[in-house]
RNA sequence: GACCCCGUAGCUCAGCCGGAUAGAGCAUCAGCCUUCUAAGCUGAGGGUCGCAGGUUCGAAUCCUGCCGGGGUCGCCA
């Protein structure tokens, strides 16, 4: 960064100077990455600030000031850098020289569509499960976070240098499935032409199981009701599943969510038995024993059966209980079948795991994170990301929804009322373990009050203000990449309205922030990024409606002209790549 | 009974790995449209950061206890 930074990301360059000004007074690791550079609130504060005086002041043994000053003669000498102040109680003021702010949106320009692309991630391999809906009907509005945050955590941490397996866990096995199929198999034997009456009670009602029944008839017509009773319940639930799963594809395919890996539960038994094995595992790590747990501390506990039970030893790892991993009938419970897979996960080497699920899976956190840090002897970490509940809103009205008569939203609904980048946006929109009202109405609204429709518009915005300077500039190229290359050599330092510079240092922040949300697994961070950056964008343009000398469009003034819309540029670019990271389109007009 | 999440302006929410005088939108009030999209912008008022301790140069942020709201618990997935 001597003139011009060498990084695309101007606060790890200033921070790896920093870092390179205290090495003298550091004696461990730990204290250098507590070392932080900030932009300050306070503008009088200069550009940016570091607290690496106050942070290695023990260490060193100095006073905080008194070594803040240590290091601020260095950073004198630094040619990027115009002013060091040290102020307070220790902290290291820079005011860095205002070039910097253009080489930094310079540099934003030429990287393109990877300005903010990083490699923290080191390649590594970084597993990511969510959704895994219960293949027994279509996918409903509660769906819908879990899908989206997922997605955008997963292109988040993409863009961070991961390397990421999107995968969805189906549970095609245990009780739910069986249900399914006598459900699908009742509806086959309703498409033969049988009266079948209403659905008995503990089948699933819902008509959607009408085709797979049809299907059923279709292929196998009466030959099936003469089956053996285990075969043509197994024929049920293939086709049921299959059929289910293909729905909720196109139901996330609506949503603009896709996967790598669909995990099959029934695959963990089907042939060798692998939850028996992983069980074994843990065993050999001691952590697995035959033993009694205590009675239930609530609910009703009438069926409580003291027995002995083959247990996970999950205390050892924090958990209030050891956890069951067989049932009174000698099959596995879901957990077990759960630590199977995430051995799954282990065993093919991700180290990082991401699991996203709703806010009723809660409990089940620590024993999960208890089981892969059980067996992988502690290399690999289980993130969980636990996401609210959404409550669905129609004009400030709660949308009735009655599980008990099968009425429930789907997710398809939603997507088709609202359209998906609201649905993405409005999700993303609000931390993950906050619960989230959804509203209707609201989404499609054209207003300030719609944050997805007023960051797309910015975009929009910027996107109009080239078309209105070809009719300036002819010659202007449609790409962005060529224009980039039209903007070249812009003379970047007439940028100096506060406005703008606001813009530019937002825009070198971008790189910081995406590798922040990756880092903290928090998506939220870039959608209100965004609004903040279309925020300061649709500022700018209402100046010019005041102060015409503002405008990006300069009549006689080719030169400021297209210093300003290289500012354009670099505010088109960043927006159009959040969004993206966020599975949502950035139009060019609206 | 235990555990998890939440508690920040009248309302809805941000607050980055502890940082300097706690921010935004809505609502309220006062303004801005012969001009690149007013589908927008500018300004004002408004907060004991649930309460009480603790950790330290410094706490909305970390720890402990309480209060209030929501959720979960069992061989159900």
């Amino acid at each position: 960064m001597s003139a011009a930074p060498e990084s695309a990301h101007l606060f790890a360059a200033v921070l790896a100077r920093i870092r390179a000004a205290v090495a003298p007074f550091v004696t461990s690791e730990v204290e250098l990455s507590r070392v932080v550079v900030e932009s300050p609130r306070d503008p009088s504060h200069g550009d940016m600030a570091t607290n690496a005086a106050m942070v290695l002041a023990k260490a060193a043994g100095r006073r905080p000031r008194e070594l803040a000053e240590a290091i601020a003669e260095t950073l004198r000498a630094d040619p990027a850098i115009a002013k060091v102040d040290v102020a307070g109680p220790g902290f290291i003021n820079l005011t860095l020289r205002p070039q910097v702010w253009g080489e930094a949106l310079r540099a934003a320009l030429e990287a393109g569509s990877d300005y903010g692309r990083s490699d923290i991630g080191k390649g590594e391999p970084v597993n990511v499960e969510y959704v895994s809906a219960n293949p027994t009907g279509p996918m409903h509005v509660g769906h819908c976070r879990g899908a989206v945050f997922g997605d955008a955590l997963a292109n988040l941490l993409a863009f961070a240098g991961y390397k990421v397996t999107r995968e969805y866990y189906i549970n095609d096995a245990g009780a739910q499935v069986e249900i399914l199929a006598r459900s699908a198999y009742l509806r086959y034997r309703e498409a033969l032409g049988e009266e079948i009456g209403p659905i008995p009670e503990g089948l699933y009602p819902g008509a959607y199981l009408k085709p797979v029944g049809a299907a059923l008839a279709a292929e196998y017509g009466h030959a099936l009701a003469a089956m053996p009773e285990t075969e043509r319940l197994r024929i049920a639930r293939e086709t049921a599943v299959g059929m289910m799963m293909d729905a909720i594809r196109d139901d996330l395919a609506a949503l603009n969510v896709h996967f790598d890996v669909f995990f099959s539960e029934r695959s963990l038994t089907d042939g060798e038995d692998r939850v028996a094995a992983a069980i074994e595992a843990l065993r050999r790590r001691g952590k697995v024993y035959e033993g009694r747990l205590p009675p239930p501390k609530s609910g009703a506990a009438e069926d409580w059966e003291d027995r002995e039970q083959t247990l996970f030893r999950s205390t050892d790892f924090g958990d209030d209980v050891d956890r069951p991993l067989k049932k009174s009938d000698g099959s596995y419970t879901y957990f077990a079948s759960d630590i199977a897979y995430h051995k799954s996960k282990v065993d093919r080497g991700f180290r990082h795991l991401i699991d996203v699920w709703g806010a009723d899976h809660g409990g089940y956190v620590k024993r999960m994170q208890a089981a892969v840090q059980a067996l992988s002897g502690g290399t690999a970490r289980l993130d969980v990301k636990i996401v609210q509940l959404v409550r669905l809103l129609r004009g400030g009205e709660p949308v009735k929804m009655s599980k008990r008569a099968g009425e429930f939203v789907t997710l398809r609904e939603v997507v088709d009322e609202v359209g998906r980048d609201a649905v993405r946006f409005d999700m993303l929109f609000r931390k993950n373990d906050a619960v989230l009202d959804f509203d209707l109405a609201k989404a499609i609204e054209a207003s300030r009050d719609n944050p997805v429709f007023y960051v797309q518009y910015g975009h929009a915005r910027g996107q109009s203000v080239f078309r209105q300077a070809r009719a300036e500039f002819p010659d202007l190229p449609e790409t962005p990449r060529e224009r980039v290359r039209w903007l070249r050599g812009a003379p970047l330092e007439r940028l100096t309205d506060p406005a703008e510079l606001d813009l530019m240092r937002r825009i070198a922040l971008y790189p910081r922030l995406v590798e922040g949300a990756a880092a903290t697994h928090e998506p939220h961070r870039l959608a209100f990024y965004l609004y903040d950056l279309a925020s300061e964008f649709h500022a700018l343009w209402t100046r010019g409606k005041d102060l015409p000398h503002l405008r990006f469009i300069i009549q006689n003034d080719p030169e400021t002209t297209r210093a300003r819309l290289s500012l354009v540029q670099g505010v088109v670019q960043v927006l159009a790549s959040g969004l993206a990271l966020l599975g949502v389109s950035a139009p060019d007009e609206m």
